[in-house]
DNA sequence: CTATGTGAATTTATTCACAGCA
DNA sequence: TGCTGTGAATAAATTCACATAG
């Protein structure tokens, strides 16, 4: 293997090679080859295979991928091998969900803060954590949280996102579609969920 | 103009600008050249010029695209310009988050209906929709509903995919991890929240 | 003989640079 | 002059095909 640059495209799916892996071995699967792992994520083999060549070599030939290795690997070059603490800002019908969402145990996050505006809101107890006042965000560069979900309404996006970025957070998952400004050290993927919504009839056939 | 295949990047941000313009026109302007609203959606002026070209001549040189016209034209393309019912499948906590999340009316969706399995959950009023038993998601075809949003844990996706599939629905907003197979008339659009949050970490410095 | 790893070919998308119209 | 529209150039990603290792 020699070097090359990582396509997003490639990052973008590793996570999902990753979560396919965790469901083969919870079954009793030790090891897998590209073109079983391609049926169950539903990704072209060669295109696994092409994805994993850029970190290294990872597969023994004719035998096909140690799960366990694999998995590993794969977590090394996400980071998921270290402990990432998020913050969930906002805490409506949005945060409330994220917070009770099941499937960031799998990449080994830990949600341990929420955070509202709303003093309805301040105290209450969501799956175990209970919201605390916006104003505190400033803490949580102590408190060694370094990646953010925003779920607030779009007009607070913009100023929740200015705290985070004073409070040390270093990357954002962003729920808001009302694009934020971060400095360029920060990292912002955004969930926009109405565009997505908003592309299905375009490929739905007329009449 | 001549025909091109349209990119999918580029249906990706027809929404995008449609918002955009949502929001200069209800600041009250009419008229809006590439390199403004390129500033607004924070897309390059050659993207989005590029973009447009693909589907005719939507501007006016030396002034720019009135914020109407365009409007009007992406609704269009996109098949917005019809009503689409859509209905949410899964009353937990992220499907009471999409029934109450407000960015779908920008586009013009319906969300005409809710469904659930658990007993405690139907009959519920969430956003003035009443939840129904999952059983009866057969009569959408009847109520008109094209498209669904599947909020339902991992397990139970594929089994309400099908029955959606039965009920003549014809476009999926998906929230399950989980792959799930349709029929290809029947085009599905995945947001995996988990695997987007898990890549994060990935962009961020480490140490 | 099987399944990986990867150059090369192809396809897709972005960026540039400027001709052409208002 | 100002801003669009678009070929041509570049870059990025996917797909292929096969040499190579176990």
């Amino acid at each position: 293997m020699k070097y090359r640059k990582i396509p997003n495209e490639t990052v973008r799916r590793l996570p999902v090679y990753l979560r396919g892996l965790a469901q083969l071995s919870q079954q009793g699967v030790f090891s897998v080859s590209s073109s079983k792992l391609a049926d169950f994520v539903n990704i072209n083999a060669w295109q696994i295979r092409k994805d994993f060549s850029y970190f290294g070599d990872f597969g023994t030939r004719g035998v096909g991928y140690s799960i366990e290795r694999l998995s590993k690997q794969i977590k090394k070059i996400l980071r998921l091998d270290t402990l990432h603490k998020a913050a969930v800002i906002g805490a409506g019908n949005l945060g409330s969900a994220v917070l009770a969402y099941p499937g960031f145990r799998t990449y080994g996050f830990d949600i341990a803060a929420a955070f509202d505006s709303d003093p309805e809101k301040i105290g209450k107890n969501i799956n175990n954590i209970v919201v605390e006042d916006v104003s505190r965000l400033n803490a949580l560069r102590k408190r060694q949280v370094d990646i953010a979900i925003i779920a607030v309404p779009e007009k607070a996006a913009q100023q929740v996102t200015d705290s985070l970025v004073r409070a040390g957070i270093k990357g954002i998952l962003n729920f808001s579609p009302k694009r934020i400004s971060v400095p360029k050290k920060v990292k912002v993927i955004t969930i926009d969920i109405a565009s997505d919504l908003a592309r299905l009839p375009y490929y739905i056939p007329s009449g």
